[in-house]
Parts: C-alpha cells; structure tokens; sequence
DNA sequence: ACCTAGTACATGTATGTACGAGTGGAGGAG
DNA sequence: CTCCTCCACTCGTACATACATGTACTAGGT
C-alpha cells in the first residue's frame, strides 16, 4: 500500500469522505499504481489508513464498482478489473461472402478473432407476435411468429444473448424452425428460400442489464449492455426477421462504415 | 403505497432482505404500479412496511439507482426515471446532401426533430498528437493537431461532448482553427479545401461515464454513455479528422444501414 | 503423502444511532 | 394579503456493532 501514496482526507473540502476516499482510488487506478488485476487494499487496511467507518469505506467501494472500475470478491478481496475489449464487429459482417463460406456470422468472426464460439440455451417456440415486433416486421397484431432464442459464447463465457424473430407464414415448416439451422444461419435459409436480402438495420441503444441479463451474461455489477435490434430487409422491401440481441459491453466494439455521399 | 401491493419478505429465502426489497419495488416499475415519473415511498414508509433498519433500505434503493431505474432527488424523494429515447442518429446524416444545405449535422438533426440546439464550451488549441490519435491519422508520433472540443445541448440539456483532431498541416490557418467553423461545419470546410470525403469510420464502445463526463452531461447515476470515435476519409484513401464524442445514452439510439452485399 | 479442521482475513448483510441539508407547506407577523 | 419563519419530512453522510459467509493457508492427524 505504501507506493499508492494515497493522500489524506482534506477535513477542510465540501466533498463528503467517501467520495474523496474514492476519488483517491479512482486516481490510483488511472495513475497505473493499481494496475488491471491489482487488488486494492482490503477494507481493515483503507479503516486504518483514513481513520475512518467501515460503511463509509463501503460506500466509497461502492462507487468505483457502480462505475465498472473494480469488481468485489467475496472472501478474496477488491481486484482492480481489467477489461480488454476482444470483439469487434465489423459492419460488412452479413455481406453474402461470408454466408457462403457456410458458417453464421458469429462463428466465423470467433475463429478467426482466435477464440472458440459456441451457442447453447437454444430454444424455439411459436407465439403471437408482440406489438413492437409485429410492427417492424409489418404484421399485422395477433400474427404469428417463429422465435429463436440462444446464448453466444467465446472460449466457454457467455458474450451475448439474441432472439430471432421471423413470420411463421416464412419459417414454419423449415429448418429455420430447427433448433439446427444449417450451414451460414438463419440468413443463408431465406436466401435459399427466395428471400434474397437486400440490407439490415440496426438500431442501438446502451442501458444497464436488466437482473435476467446479468446473470446470463454472468456480468460484474457496472458494466452496461449494448442492445441491438437488426432488421433484415428483403429486395422486394420487405422485414423478413429482426434480431433482439443484448451484448456485453466488456466484450464489444461496434464499428460501422458510412458513406459520405 | 396500498395499490402498490408491495409482497412481504420471504424470510426463507437464501436471497437477502435488501435485493428482495429491490426485486418487489423493480417489479413494481416493470407492472406499471409506478410509472415514470412516480414518487417511490420513502425510506421511512419503506421501513415501516417492511419493518427492516434505514440501511437495509438504502442499500436496496441502491440497486435501483445504479439500474438507472429510479433517482433520488435530496429532501424531495425518490423517483421512477422517465427515459424517452429522443435522437436517433440515422447512418445517412453526414451524407453531402445535407452539408450542402449548410448546416452540421448535428443543428440539422435537431432542428428536424423539433429541438433547439446549441453548442457551448467550444475550445480550440493546437498540440502534439497523442499516440492513438496519430495512429488513426496516420501521422508521425509528435506530429501536430487542431484540437476542436465542444458541448453540444438540446434545448439547453447537454446530451454530447465532442472533441475533433484535425492535422495541423490541413487546419492551421483556416477557419477550422476559428470557434465558428462556419456553415456546414468542419466537413465542409474539409471539402471547400479540396479533401473530398470519401467515408467515415465509426466504432462505438459503451461504459459507465468517467466523474467529469457525468459532470458535463448532468447524468444520472446508473446512466451509461456511447463512447464513439469516427473517422473521416478522403477519397485518396487518408484520415482527415477524427472526431472523439461522448453521448448519453438515455438521449441517444444509433441507427445503422448495412449492406447485404 | 494426503486429507481435514481450524484459523485468520476477506467481503456480505443487517441493526442501530446521530446529525446534516434540501424541500415544501403551515402558520404567524407585519 | 403578503412575506417570512419555522417545522416536518425527505434523502445524505457518518459513526459503531454484530454476525454470516467465502477463501486461503496452516497445523495436525491419519
């Protein structure tokens, strides 16, 4: 602890304990005197070092866990998180000369980023279609939808959930209603099937988890979610399946090319 | 407090007292018993109902807080967030089409969706790339650059911070390296020059803001931000300008066009 | 050599108390 | 009637204490 050279409290500044407590941890980090992985002094050192309450000391912790800067291990200790962001996708990752090669666009982008993918949890159902999905889909309410949901993994951690939805009038019937797509995915069926795709939209927000989300992404509190809903459109024009996905934030760098014309 | 119908503790369950509270008030949000906007019951009505200590309370509070679900607002009360997602940033709006008409991207977009923007804070200096910025320009270590920040407000609420880097040996000089940047923005100066935009490149990351940005956007605790850095090409295949924004994410939902091709 | 119990230490949960500080309404002074 | 003071209620900060629970290491027994 002696090379953080933590600073004492100024009794004398408006900025209540706690928060200057984690000001100075805060710093530590960004100064690289608490290194990606160091663990920080435990709560029984930080008491004796500022004199002060354990809840207050807590609440300092606190704070740099709500901002995604450490994570708490119970029994162990509070580790400084190191987050590398692995993934990229890349905005031509749908472009018909990957599906081609035969495998869906997260497992091609896996091995070749060097990981291992799998998907498990994969569940189909048929249900009525929801009105947000009915209206990007341009069904009317009440229609019915095959629904497709899975869990992404790289190197055996969960990276991203996703729920499929396509109009039962296209998929029932097909391999799309398998739990086995097939070779190139969803994407490479329609095309088969006469639904030659003509663009996606994606649409992106950033939130925190939902509790649900956390778990099945096994999240570290502070860290917040990409949500992506990706429209694919047809060449007549038409929604033939929008994709729900909920990625964790750790693990993602989204890159996008946009024409300047 | 009576048409919440908030359930009592379980005291069988493994799950402690503080996330059960937090479970019932979340579910409570989610059913729509408190809408955004809403007063949660106060601490201390909480306590009466529950029959648990102050503390208990805040530490479930707490959770709600960093969902981004609720705010507290100091001797007024606790409140459910009301999160409308105002902008969408669709992937045509640098398109030439609208810099011909003489307004940067962002007045435009605003304007069109019936906002007043602005644009305060602006600072301009010229300094030593750092080393990530030079490498996404493409210059030497060391090289030069004009560095343009601002803050960009919707009707006087701050949602975005921006800053540019524009190599020196293109900026110096010209109206770029002024405050006002005149009509069309740095773009169309860009162009003016004779660097006809050939695309731009933009990679989004999502995290919890950092003490100053949450500062200089005003976010609630438990709101995350788009961290996203674009870069803009020259038909000769050379960055221009990088431009390194902050937005807050409950104003802001990206849009994209991919190509299915 | 191996397994186990114990122990020290880490964080997690929960109670209680006290006072500070912002908000807003009630009620009295002018 | 208006203004202002005061008070009740809110959340914010900080203290002290207790016990639960997970981890890692050690000493001892088998």
């Amino acid at each position: 602890m002696a090379d953080l050279a933590l600073p004492e409290l100024d009794p004398t500044s408006d900025r209540p304990v706690f928060k200057q407590i984690a000001d100075h941890l805060r710093e530590a980090i960004d100064r690289g005197a608490l290194p990606p992985g160091a663990k920080v002094p435990s709560e029984s050192q930080l008491m004796a070092h500022y004199g002060v309450a354990r809840m207050t000391l807590r609440n300092a912790l606190q704070i740099l866990q709500s901002e995604g800067l450490t994570v708490a291990e119970h029994g162990r200790g509070v580790f400084v998180r190191s987050r590398p962001p692995v993934r990229r996708l890349a905005s031509d990752r749908f472009a018909r000369r990957h599906r081609e090669r035969g495998k869906a666009a997260f497992i091609a982008e896996t091995e070749d980023a060097g990981g291992k993918p799998s998907v498990d949890s994969i569940q189909i159902e048929e249900t009525k279609a929801a009105a947000d999905v009915a209206k990007r889909l341009g069904l009317a309410k009440g229609e019915s939808v095959i629904v497709r949901s899975r869990r992404y993994l790289i190197d055996g951690h969960p990276v991203e959930t996703a729920v499929s939805y396509i109009p039962s009038e296209i998929a029932r019937g097909t391999r799309i209603a398998q739990p086995d797509s097939g070779p190139g995915g969803i994407y490479a069926r329609l095309e088969e099937m006469g639904y030659r795709l003509n663009h996606f939209e994606e649409e992106i927000r950033c939130r925190m988890p939902l509790r649900e989300e956390a778990k099945a992404l096994r999240l570290a509190p502070g860290v917040p979610v990409f949500h992506l809903v990706r429209t694919a459109f047809a060449d007549d024009g038409k929604a033939v399946e929008i994709c729900d996905t909920v990625m964790s934030s750790d693990v993602y760098v989204l890159m996008y090319q946009l024409p300047a014309q």
